[in-house]
RNA sequence: UGCCUGGUAGCUCAGCGGUAGAGCAGGUGACUGUUAAUCACUUGGUCGCAGGUUCGAUCCCUGCCCAGGCAGCCA
């Protein structure tokens, strides 16, 4: 065991206990954790598959050959030469294939030539360096045994496909290397976030999915019911009587775990939510699904500055785990989905986010000499193009903006001292926009029973959350991060549909 | 939900008021330590659906369906 010392993050001035030797002068290097070089596979039939099956990424990581192995996978294409045949094999351990050389002559390889993209096969053999360019690794097969067959309508070509027609083929695309990509990079994103927390003694708390409150945000809510929606029983007025209904009364899906995290706030200090969030709005864009992930921070004793630290330092932890840990991915996007990505992750992973006010935000957009469609003026609020203008072309990289007008913004947030604005936060990023909303809550009982009546909430309902600042109230914030934004930021992808294996949208599920 | 664009072969697309085209994929053959292999030949389509105009509609018009983009709502 390593002694821990009491340390600050370089980006935030929040304090946490970390080994020592992961500290690095006066700052805290996060260590890097790379995805394992040796991936465990799991046979389910060491007669039909070989002896030692390793996986793709393992064997082309070799620095010596590991001897009789076999290798697993689906063809990705075919190549026939005089007695022989090439066959690239992709398991989806890494975005690389695996170049076998089956000899005609092997036990197997009689009906190669009808082995075609798609195919799942399992291929024997050692791995020797390849005398050609493209692979140091190529798989010298000794047998080769056709598992399933794919024939011809195998919609999957080894050109490149369109977004749109992969969406199609919701059950087939993860097998390509843009969805197999962003798949991958999510699964390592999605462990940074633990990481990111956990090392700063955040407790991860579970929010619930269904929730009787009906009022947690602007959103519209999934209703969540047993009633039989042909014949509801219905009270003496007519309407429906919600009180027969499973949980006696309405229910949801939730569209945040933020009230619930705030309780939880102010008992285990901080705390983060990381699950599945539900918005029923008609929304028809790239950038919004109806089920998304969502990371919800609360933190308790803190202010909106720290708020706007701990979302920083997030984005730069998720940012720099994306770039250490999925490097060939994001080759990949640069190369093929995004030109300028790998630049722009390295500016954004180094360079300090730009910090501005909203009356800030308004002045500048004002002083711009751009004609935009929607009026700039203290009030209104920051649309799309406001906030393009502000990251891709003033500042040219992830603003946050805070100190909202309070009218538009929601009854939880705290009030400032100048009367007219909130203790808002968000961060805007080139290319997706919004990917951060927070704020500092209002701690201060009468203030927020007077924002809930200005609101028209019913108090009776909200007993519990004022509760909280009945008892022993403290300053707290928090914020929500969009997973699926973060990951299109880090993807380069311009579609919400395409980082998420299997979207749901208005009309499809 | 509003505005805009589109729907032609399995995929990516061209085309045109006069009876349908290419590349890739598939098939056959040749050639080859290939790597989006190459070369030759070849299979394959009621041109989104329904009406209308016209001698004749894949093309023009109307409606509908679907997809994409932008906007609003937000993460």
């Amino acid at each position: 065991m390593s002694a821990t010392t009491l340390v600050c993050c370089r980006s935030c001035s929040r304090a946490f206990m970390v080994r020592a030797s992961e500290v690095v002068g006066p700052a805290v290097l996060v260590q890097p954790d790379p995805a394992p070089a040796v991936s465990a596979c799991f046979r389910a039939d060491l007669a039909q598959i070989g002896p030692m099956r390793i996986k793709v990424r393992e064997a082309l990581a070799s620095e010596t050959p590991p001897g009789e192995i076999t290798v697993c996978g689906w063809v990705r294409t075919r190549r026939d030469a005089k007695g022989f045949s090439f066959v690239e094999i992709n398991d989806g351990s890494c975005l690389r294939n695996l170049q076998a050389v089956v000899d005609h002559a092997v036990p197997g390889a009689e009906g190669i030539a009808s082995v075609l993209t798609g195919a799942s096969v399992a291929v024997e053999g050692r791995l020797v360096p390849s005398p050609a360019k493209g692979q140091r690794w190529e798989l010298q097969a000794t047998a080769f045994r056709l598992l399933g067959e794919a024939d011809a309508t195998f919609p999957l070509q080894k050109k490149g496909h369109t977004a749109e027609f992969l969406r199609s083929i919701p059950h087939l695309r993860a097998r390509t290397n843009r969805i197999g990509s962003t798949l991958r990079v999510r699964s390592r994103l999605a462990m940074a976030v633990h990481e990111f927390f956990q090392a700063r003694g955040f407790a991860y708390v579970h929010t619930p999915v269904i929730t009787a409150s009906d009022c947690e945000g602007a959103g519209e809510l999934f209703r969540v019911t047993t009633l039989d929606l042909g014949a509801p029983p219905r009270g003496a007025d007519g309407a429906v009587d919600w009180a027969a209904d499973f949980f006696a009364r309405q229910a949801f899906l939730t569209v945040s775990g933020q009230l619930e995290a705030e309780t939880l706030a102010c008992a285990l200090g901080d705390v983060y939510t990381f699950g599945p969030t539900f918005r029923a709005e008609n929304s028809q864009t790239s950038r919004h699904a109806s089920e998304f992930w969502m990371i919800e921070p609360e933190m308790a004793f803190c202010d909106l500055a720290g708020d706007m630290d701990c979302a920083e330092a997030l984005v730069k932890h998720l940012v720099r785990a994306a770039l250490e840990r999925c490097p060939e991915e994001l080759e990949f996007f640069n190369a093929y989905v995004d030109k300028g990505l790998l630049e722009r992750l390295r500016l954004v992973a180094e360079r300090p986010f730009a910090r501005i006010t909203y009356g800030e935000a308004v002045a500048l957009l004002q002083a711009s000499g751009r004609a935009f469609e929607y009026p700039v003026a203290w009030g209104e609020n920051l649309q799309s193009e406001h906030e393009r203008w502000l990251t891709e072309e003033h500042f040219r990289g992830p603003v946050t903006v805070r100190d909202y007008p309070a009218a538009a913004k929601p009854f939880y947030m705290r009030q400032n001292d100048d009367g007219r604005t909130v203790a808002a936060m968000d961060v805007l990023v080139p290319g997706v926009g919004e990917i951060v909303g927070g704020s500092q809550r209002e701690e201060r009982p009468e203030r927020l029973a007077a924002a809930m009546k200005a609101h028209g909430l019913d108090l009776e309902s909200y007993r519990w959350y004022l509760d909280l600042r009945r008892y022993g109230t403290v300053p707290h914030a928090g914020f929500g991060l969009g997973f699926e934004r973060m990951l299109m930021f880090v993807t380069g992808e311009a579609n919400i549909r395409d980082v998420t294996a299997f979207p749901r949208t208005p009309g499809h599920a």
